[in-house]
DNA sequence: ATTATTGTACCATGAACATGATACAATAAT
DNA sequence: ATTATTGTATCATGTTCATGGTACAATAAT
Protein backbone atom coordinates (compact mmCIF):
# COMPACT_ATOMS: atom_id res chain seq x y z
CA UNK A 1 0.00 0.00 0.00
CA UNK A 2 1.72 3.06 -1.06
CA UNK A 3 2.54 5.48 2.19
CA UNK A 4 0.33 8.74 2.79
CA UNK A 5 3.08 11.97 1.45
CA UNK A 6 2.20 15.40 2.25
CA UNK A 7 2.44 17.21 -1.16
CA UNK A 8 4.07 20.59 0.84
CA UNK A 9 7.17 18.98 1.23
CA UNK A 10 10.14 17.30 0.45
CA UNK A 11 8.98 13.26 -0.36
CA UNK A 12 12.34 11.88 1.06
CA UNK A 13 12.51 13.88 3.81
CA UNK A 14 8.96 12.34 4.88
CA UNK A 15 10.34 8.76 3.93
CA UNK A 16 13.45 9.52 6.55
CA UNK A 17 10.96 10.68 9.58
CA UNK A 18 9.03 7.29 8.36
CA UNK A 19 11.29 5.12 8.17
CA UNK A 20 12.95 6.38 11.47
CA UNK A 21 9.44 6.11 13.09
CA UNK A 22 8.90 2.48 11.72
CA UNK A 23 12.75 1.59 13.58
CA UNK A 24 12.45 3.14 16.56
CA UNK A 25 8.71 2.18 17.02
CA UNK A 26 9.93 -1.28 16.50
CA UNK A 27 8.24 -2.56 13.44
CA UNK A 28 11.98 -2.98 12.32
CA UNK A 29 13.42 -4.43 14.75
CA UNK A 30 17.15 -4.06 16.03
CA UNK A 31 19.31 -5.54 13.70
CA UNK A 32 16.21 -6.90 11.22
CA UNK A 33 16.58 -6.83 7.91
CA UNK A 34 15.17 -3.69 5.47
CA UNK A 35 13.65 -4.08 2.31
CA UNK A 36 16.09 -3.06 -0.74
CA UNK A 37 15.61 0.46 -2.08
CA UNK A 38 13.75 -1.11 -4.65
CA UNK A 39 11.20 -2.80 -3.17
CA UNK A 40 10.77 -0.22 -0.53
CA UNK A 41 10.48 1.78 -3.22
CA UNK A 42 7.82 -0.13 -4.73
CA UNK A 43 5.84 -0.16 -1.39
CA UNK A 44 6.14 3.34 -0.66
CA UNK A 45 5.46 3.98 -4.20
CA UNK A 46 8.18 6.61 -4.65
CA UNK A 47 11.14 6.20 -7.16
CA UNK A 48 14.04 4.31 -6.33
CA UNK A 49 16.13 7.26 -6.22
CA UNK A 50 14.70 9.23 -3.77
CA UNK A 51 14.06 6.31 -1.64
CA UNK A 52 17.61 6.09 -2.04
CA UNK A 53 18.30 9.41 -1.23
CA UNK A 54 15.98 8.58 2.18
CA UNK A 55 18.64 5.34 3.40
CA UNK A 56 21.42 7.70 2.43
CA UNK A 57 20.31 10.15 5.35
CA UNK A 58 19.06 7.60 7.63
CA UNK A 59 22.68 5.53 7.08
CA UNK A 60 23.99 9.38 8.20
CA UNK A 61 22.61 9.20 12.04
CA UNK A 62 23.51 5.63 12.52
CA UNK A 63 19.97 4.16 12.38
CA UNK A 64 20.86 1.83 9.42
CA UNK A 65 23.66 -0.32 8.34
CA UNK A 66 24.79 -1.04 4.86
CA UNK A 67 26.33 -4.41 3.23
CA UNK A 68 27.49 -3.26 -0.29
CA UNK A 69 25.87 -6.41 -2.25
CA UNK A 70 23.54 -7.56 0.96
CA UNK A 71 20.73 -5.03 1.30
CA UNK A 72 20.76 -2.82 4.48
CA UNK A 73 20.08 -3.84 7.80
CA UNK A 74 18.77 -1.61 11.45
CA UNK A 75 21.65 -1.13 13.57
CA UNK A 76 22.08 -3.38 16.35
CA UNK A 77 22.83 -0.31 18.91
CA UNK A 78 19.60 -0.39 20.57
CA UNK A 79 20.91 2.11 22.91
CA UNK A 80 20.96 4.96 19.61
CA UNK A 81 17.58 3.48 19.07
CA UNK A 82 15.92 4.41 22.29
CA UNK A 83 17.95 7.69 22.63
CA UNK A 84 16.55 8.69 19.09
CA UNK A 85 12.84 7.28 20.07
CA UNK A 86 13.37 9.48 23.52
CA UNK A 87 14.50 12.69 21.71
CA UNK A 88 11.82 12.49 19.05
CA UNK A 89 9.19 11.95 22.03
CA UNK A 90 10.80 15.27 23.92
CA UNK A 91 10.80 17.37 20.80
CA UNK A 92 6.97 16.43 19.89
CA UNK A 93 6.38 17.55 23.58
CA UNK A 94 8.19 20.65 23.60
CA UNK A 95 6.78 21.41 19.82
CA UNK A 96 3.56 21.08 21.54
CA UNK A 97 4.04 22.88 23.75
CA UNK A 98 4.88 25.86 22.32
CA UNK A 99 2.87 25.92 20.02
CA UNK A 100 0.21 26.15 22.42
CA UNK A 101 1.96 28.82 23.80
CA UNK A 102 1.86 30.37 20.57
CA UNK A 103 -2.23 30.13 20.43
CA UNK A 104 -2.52 32.00 23.43
CA UNK A 105 -3.46 28.68 25.85
CA UNK A 106 -2.44 28.81 29.22
CA UNK A 107 -0.39 25.82 31.09
CA UNK A 108 -3.89 24.99 32.77
CA UNK A 109 -6.25 25.35 29.20
CA UNK A 110 -3.01 23.00 27.77
CA UNK A 111 -3.33 20.65 31.04
CA UNK A 112 -7.57 20.67 30.60
CA UNK A 113 -7.28 19.73 26.81
CA UNK A 114 -4.91 16.80 27.18
CA UNK A 115 -6.85 15.58 30.08
CA UNK A 116 -9.66 15.42 27.80
CA UNK A 117 -7.94 14.51 25.18
CA UNK A 118 -6.10 10.72 26.87
CA UNK A 119 -10.23 10.81 28.56
CA UNK A 120 -11.31 10.24 24.89
CA UNK A 121 -8.63 8.08 23.93
CA UNK A 122 -9.46 5.87 27.31
CA UNK A 123 -13.45 5.91 26.05
CA UNK A 124 -12.61 4.35 22.56
CA UNK A 125 -10.20 1.92 24.25
CA UNK A 126 -11.28 1.22 27.77
CA UNK A 127 -8.61 -1.77 28.21
CA UNK A 128 -5.47 0.38 27.47
CA UNK B 1 14.79 40.75 12.59
CA UNK B 2 14.53 38.47 9.97
CA UNK B 3 12.18 35.38 10.60
CA UNK B 4 13.44 32.09 11.48
CA UNK B 5 12.53 29.84 8.51
CA UNK B 6 13.28 25.83 7.80
CA UNK B 7 15.05 25.08 4.78
CA UNK B 8 13.20 21.66 4.29
CA UNK B 9 9.73 23.10 3.29
CA UNK B 10 8.11 25.79 1.41
CA UNK B 11 9.04 29.40 2.90
CA UNK B 12 5.39 30.80 1.61
CA UNK B 13 3.92 27.81 3.62
CA UNK B 14 5.96 28.90 6.58
CA UNK B 15 4.47 32.46 6.41
CA UNK B 16 1.63 31.70 5.99
CA UNK B 17 1.49 29.24 9.17
CA UNK B 18 3.11 32.07 10.92
CA UNK B 19 0.78 34.85 10.18
CA UNK B 20 -2.27 32.78 10.66
CA UNK B 21 -0.48 32.24 14.00
CA UNK B 22 -0.06 35.97 14.59
CA UNK B 23 -4.00 37.01 13.52
CA UNK B 24 -5.66 34.07 15.93
CA UNK B 25 -3.04 34.69 18.58
CA UNK B 26 -3.94 38.59 18.45
CA UNK B 27 -0.74 40.22 17.68
CA UNK B 28 -2.65 41.06 14.35
CA UNK B 29 -6.22 41.99 15.93
CA UNK B 30 -9.23 42.09 14.25
CA UNK B 31 -10.05 44.42 11.59
CA UNK B 32 -6.37 45.97 12.30
CA UNK B 33 -4.27 47.12 9.73
CA UNK B 34 -1.82 44.63 8.17
CA UNK B 35 1.77 45.72 6.34
CA UNK B 36 2.16 45.96 3.16
CA UNK B 37 3.64 43.21 0.92
CA UNK B 38 6.74 44.80 0.52
CA UNK B 39 6.90 46.14 3.93
CA UNK B 40 6.55 42.71 5.84
CA UNK B 41 8.46 41.07 3.23
CA UNK B 42 11.24 43.23 4.45
CA UNK B 43 10.84 42.99 7.88
CA UNK B 44 11.02 39.07 7.27
CA UNK B 45 13.83 39.34 4.61
CA UNK B 46 12.38 37.35 1.93
CA UNK B 47 11.17 38.45 -1.77
CA UNK B 48 7.62 40.64 -1.90
CA UNK B 49 6.74 37.77 -4.73
CA UNK B 50 7.24 34.93 -2.20
CA UNK B 51 5.03 37.23 0.40
CA UNK B 52 2.56 38.24 -1.86
CA UNK B 53 1.61 34.77 -2.56
CA UNK B 54 1.71 33.78 1.11
CA UNK B 55 -1.35 36.94 1.49
CA UNK B 56 -3.07 35.17 -1.40
CA UNK B 57 -3.56 32.31 0.51
CA UNK B 58 -4.44 33.52 3.66
CA UNK B 59 -6.94 35.40 1.69
CA UNK B 60 -8.91 32.28 0.08
CA UNK B 61 -9.26 30.68 3.80
CA UNK B 62 -10.72 34.47 4.58
CA UNK B 63 -8.45 35.54 7.50
CA UNK B 64 -7.35 38.67 5.54
CA UNK B 65 -9.10 41.03 3.47
CA UNK B 66 -7.65 43.13 0.48
CA UNK B 67 -8.15 46.45 -0.51
CA UNK B 68 -7.44 47.61 -3.99
CA UNK B 69 -4.97 50.36 -3.48
CA UNK B 70 -4.97 50.62 0.52
CA UNK B 71 -3.23 47.26 1.74
CA UNK B 72 -5.05 45.07 3.98
CA UNK B 73 -6.79 44.20 6.89
CA UNK B 74 -7.43 41.20 8.96
CA UNK B 75 -10.60 40.22 8.85
CA UNK B 76 -13.72 41.30 11.30
CA UNK B 77 -15.28 38.07 11.54
CA UNK B 78 -13.81 37.45 15.30
CA UNK B 79 -15.85 34.26 15.40
CA UNK B 80 -13.50 33.06 12.24
CA UNK B 81 -10.23 33.80 13.89
CA UNK B 82 -11.45 31.88 17.21
CA UNK B 83 -13.10 28.96 14.90
CA UNK B 84 -9.37 28.75 13.23
CA UNK B 85 -7.73 29.44 16.36
CA UNK B 86 -9.56 26.14 17.96
CA UNK B 87 -9.14 24.21 15.09
CA UNK B 88 -5.35 24.55 15.37
CA UNK B 89 -5.24 23.72 18.95
CA UNK B 90 -7.33 20.31 17.98
CA UNK B 91 -4.95 19.63 15.39
CA UNK B 92 -1.71 20.12 16.96
CA UNK B 93 -3.47 17.86 19.84
CA UNK B 94 -4.31 15.30 17.49
CA UNK B 95 -0.79 15.28 15.97
CA UNK B 96 1.02 15.18 19.17
CA UNK B 97 -1.45 11.94 20.59
CA UNK B 98 -0.88 10.01 17.51
CA UNK B 99 2.89 10.77 16.82
CA UNK B 100 3.43 9.66 20.48
CA UNK B 101 1.28 6.53 20.00
CA UNK B 102 3.37 5.89 17.20
CA UNK B 103 6.29 6.08 19.26
CA UNK B 104 5.60 3.50 21.46
CA UNK B 105 4.03 5.07 24.83
CA UNK B 106 0.88 4.46 26.02
CA UNK B 107 -1.64 7.04 27.54
CA UNK B 108 -0.31 6.52 30.86
CA UNK B 109 3.49 7.29 29.54
CA UNK B 110 2.04 10.43 27.53
CA UNK B 111 0.24 11.92 30.99
CA UNK B 112 3.80 11.81 32.92
CA UNK B 113 5.62 13.51 30.10
CA UNK B 114 3.14 16.22 29.62
CA UNK B 115 2.52 17.11 33.38
CA UNK B 116 5.89 16.34 34.31
CA UNK B 117 6.72 18.95 30.87
CA UNK B 118 4.04 21.24 32.55
CA UNK B 119 5.53 21.16 35.84
CA UNK B 120 9.04 22.53 34.44
CA UNK B 121 7.24 25.49 32.74
CA UNK B 122 5.65 25.66 36.47
CA UNK B 123 9.52 25.89 37.70
CA UNK B 124 9.63 28.85 34.85
CA UNK B 125 7.06 31.15 35.96
CA UNK B 126 5.83 30.31 39.05
CA UNK B 127 3.44 32.72 39.43
CA UNK B 128 1.68 31.78 35.57
C1' DA C 1 29.55 -21.06 -14.13
C1' DT C 2 25.38 -18.56 -14.47
C1' DT C 3 21.76 -15.71 -12.84
C1' DA C 4 19.56 -12.63 -9.85
C1' DT C 5 19.83 -9.22 -6.44
C1' DT C 6 22.10 -5.54 -4.14
C1' DG C 7 23.75 -0.73 -3.59
C1' DT C 8 25.22 2.89 -6.28
C1' DA C 9 26.10 6.29 -9.89
C1' DC C 10 24.82 8.75 -13.65
C1' DC C 11 21.85 11.62 -16.99
C1' DA C 12 17.75 13.93 -18.82
C1' DT C 13 13.32 15.92 -17.96
C1' DG C 14 9.80 18.46 -15.77
C1' DA C 15 7.73 20.69 -11.84
C1' DA C 16 7.79 23.67 -7.85
C1' DC C 17 10.01 27.19 -5.42
C1' DA C 18 12.55 31.56 -4.48
C1' DT C 19 14.72 35.50 -6.01
C1' DG C 20 15.50 39.75 -8.61
C1' DA C 21 13.84 42.95 -11.74
C1' DT C 22 10.42 45.61 -14.05
C1' DA C 23 6.06 47.46 -14.90
C1' DC C 24 1.12 49.05 -14.49
C1' DA C 25 -3.43 50.79 -12.63
C1' DA C 26 -5.77 52.61 -8.76
C1' DT C 27 -5.80 55.65 -5.18
C1' DA C 28 -4.17 57.67 -0.81
C1' DA C 29 -1.28 61.43 0.57
C1' DT C 30 0.78 65.75 -0.43
C1' DA D 1 -2.00 68.32 -10.01
C1' DT D 2 1.70 65.64 -8.42
C1' DT D 3 3.83 62.08 -5.83
C1' DA D 4 4.05 58.00 -3.22
C1' DT D 5 2.09 53.78 -1.95
C1' DT D 6 -0.67 49.84 -2.82
C1' DG D 7 -1.75 45.30 -4.90
C1' DT D 8 -0.76 42.84 -8.88
C1' DA D 9 1.28 40.80 -13.09
C1' DT D 10 5.07 39.22 -15.74
C1' DC D 11 9.65 37.57 -17.07
C1' DA D 12 14.17 35.41 -16.53
C1' DT D 13 17.24 32.71 -13.68
C1' DG D 14 18.90 29.31 -10.55
C1' DT D 15 18.02 25.70 -7.15
C1' DT D 16 15.87 21.75 -5.28
C1' DC D 17 13.05 17.91 -5.79
C1' DA D 18 11.00 13.79 -8.02
C1' DT D 19 10.74 10.77 -11.71
C1' DG D 20 12.24 7.58 -15.38
C1' DG D 21 15.83 5.41 -17.52
C1' DT D 22 20.29 3.13 -17.92
C1' DA D 23 24.30 1.10 -16.28
C1' DC D 24 27.99 -1.10 -13.38
C1' DA D 25 30.51 -3.83 -9.73
C1' DA D 26 30.02 -7.01 -6.05
C1' DT D 27 28.12 -10.97 -4.36
C1' DA D 28 24.33 -14.01 -2.87
C1' DA D 29 21.62 -17.61 -4.85
C1' DT D 30 21.16 -21.17 -8.18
Amino acid sequence: MAWELEADRPIYAQLVERIQMQIVSGYYPAGGKLPSVRELAAIAAVNPNTMQKAFAELERNGLIVTQRTNGRNVTEDTELIETVRRNLAGELLQTFFSKMKELGYTREQIRELTDKGLAQADENEPAG
